[in-house]
DNA sequence: TTGAAAGCGGTACCAG
DNA sequence: CTGGTACCGCTTTCAA
């Protein structure tokens, strides 16, 4: 009964021009007299027209090709991450749009500007990228972006260069949230807290700890938040670290695990048993089995599926110049407990 | 330089057989030869092809029809649910799917059942359905069923009818993580909790109820348990309930609130100002205003934009006869605190 | 049991 | 500036 969408043709009809002169319209090509265009655009809105995105790609057969740039550190997370990618690569093939890997060296900018400046304008219309924020990278980017390449930055922001075109959690409030936890689980009424990082260079890691500290200095002043250390996702490193530090500071009641490799640490925690409270980031295997276990007591964490699928999307929109709500793409952060763990993949 | 991907005529040709054949080969369709089945899924596998979707959806012009009954009731929970099957209903479009919704008398399994039945095969292909779980709508279920209209369960599982056809999170998990965040949150050694409900007939209240007294008991014993109020959205019930409640019980150290309108519970915490505990389910509008007030410390919850996406995806999966992973969709429990709290929409 | 051909809603090239 | 028309990848009559 109810007359079926309007289609080019019903426009055209109705405006009393040929299917092409209502394609320049719809799609803003040059060529058409203004009144022509009013005309059409007249009937657009009349019928209620909508472009049929899908047969629209159908038949412009354009294909996006996107490479992701991730950092090579023996990380669950960037694993993950990496095969989210590749579980999208079928879906995406659909929707004529090709993802690709490309592993970088972790906490390296010159390994990221080499990438970056290897990459081929031909064959790359965009690139997503873990990195962090050095004047080389911002020029790398700069370097890319000359030759028409799209960049977003990924997880970690590089507000520097690339302003609302970042794909992430917003990583001062997971660090307020990470605290918030931190302070209600522990029940000891003084004490100090760890935190561990990635790298200083890491944006991200910053803001977490920006978050963390604000809300430990105000809601729980009881607790005293040590110095960070810094762990780059080394376990070796871990292994020697934190043996040091808990001796250093025999108080310790609570560790906030910021870093995207957890390995050295559930290690470390493991041989002990204490009433420590621990908060980690990032939804891996190895994570789950310790939240699983009791080692950590929540995780704070990002859904890397839809990380991959809004910067693909942020890509697109970029590169055919329509809008792209940030707001509403925002990647959420979860809180993950043992008990509303979503089931293994 | 890499060729694109094989489509039903490269397969038609390296097969030797028409186009038409392979589509039907493909579709799974009668009227082909055994012989000839097996020498197109050979050159499928050979050539590696994958059916695009987009265009066979545009081909095939099907309209897909889909109700959701939605509880009438004064909840901001429900209004989002709508509001998101309204969003939705414009991107969906697109995709060949017509979306509506029908309200629904709460808690009354004599509105489903009228609604079911009015229900026409030609109008409709499938519902998604906010039910109890009685002898009357499991009738009604199979009653619209026989009439070829797909039927699955939105929010709160109806396992007697409608097997592996729910959406929405797992409830019992959801009781046990609010357990688990209560007991941590709750600073007294000893005290009461006291537990709302909506309806003893809604079974996604009996199973958060479950998970919540689970959790208790093992890990919180020093915690009492109440028995259940039953609140039933009502504003002004709540308004006499509440305060006799914490008349009888005066050690009330923590309060879990499993229904899905808040307003009565918030109005009343609100004139207190004690350091009473309150996890509660669903984010609206009023409960991310107490969360962010204090009033609420925690909240449960499930992503209505996905359960609308999700319920679609079920139906349309169930009508074309094509596998659907319900583990893969399945309905995060989202946790949110005042720090991790999404963007307002 | 199979194949030819006409679309689906758009796009893009080529003429006029 | 505008129109005609041949596709895009797949489905669906209608005949053979």
């Amino acid at each position: 009964m109810v007359a079926s969408k309007p289609t080019v043709n019903d426009v055209a009809s109705h405006a009393g021009v040929s299917l092409a002169t209502v394609d320049r319209v719809v799609n803003g090509r040059p060529g058409v007299r203004t009144v022509t265009i009013e005309r059409v655009n007249k009937s657009i809105n009349e019928l209620g027209y909508i472009r049929d995105t899908a047969a629209a790609n159908l038949a412009r057969r354009r294909l996006y090709r996107f490479t992701f740039m991730i950092p090579n550190t023996d990380s669950g997370f960037f694993d993950s991450l990496a095969s989210q990618i590749e579980a999208q690569t079928g879906v995406l093939s659909t929707e004529r749009t090709a993802l690709e890997i490309k592993r970088i060296t972790a906490f390296d900018s010159h390994s990221v500007v080499i990438a970056l400046d290897s990459l081929d304008n031909k064959a790359t219309d965009g690139v997503a990228l873990i990195a962090p924020e050095t004047a080389t990278v911002r020029d790398a980017i700069g370097r890319a972006r000359a030759r028409g390449i799209v960049v977003v930055a990924l997880i970690s922001d590089l507000p520097s260069s690339l302003r609302n075109h970042f794909v992430g959690i917003d990583n001062r409030s997971a660090g307020q949230t990470a605290a918030q936890l931190l302070g209600r689980f522990i029940k000891a009424d003084k004490g100090s807290i760890l935190l561990l990082i990635n790298s200083r260079l890491a944006r991200d890691h910053l803001e977490r700890r920006h978050g963390f500290d604000m809300i430990m200095s105000e809601h729980f002043p009881q607790f005293k938040v040590l110095p960070s250390i810094e762990a780059r996702d080394d376990t070796e490193l871990l292994e020697t670290v934190l043996p040091n530090a808990f001796n250093e500071w025999d108080d310790i009641k609570g560790v906030y695990a910021s870093m995207s490799s957890n390995k050295g640490l559930i290690d470390f925690l493991g041989n002990r048993s204490d009433d420590l409270m621990v908060i980690a980031h990032e939804l891996t295997p190895l994570s789950r089995n310790a939240l699983q276990r009791g080692v950590f007591d929540a995780l704070i964490s990002q859904d890397t599926g839809h990380i991959v699928r809004s910067a693909v999307r942020l890509m697109r929109a970029t590169i055919e110049a329509v809008p792209y709500n940030a707001l509403q793409e925002r990647i959420r952060i979860d809180i993950f407990m043992k008990e509303n763990l979503p089931p293994e993949p």
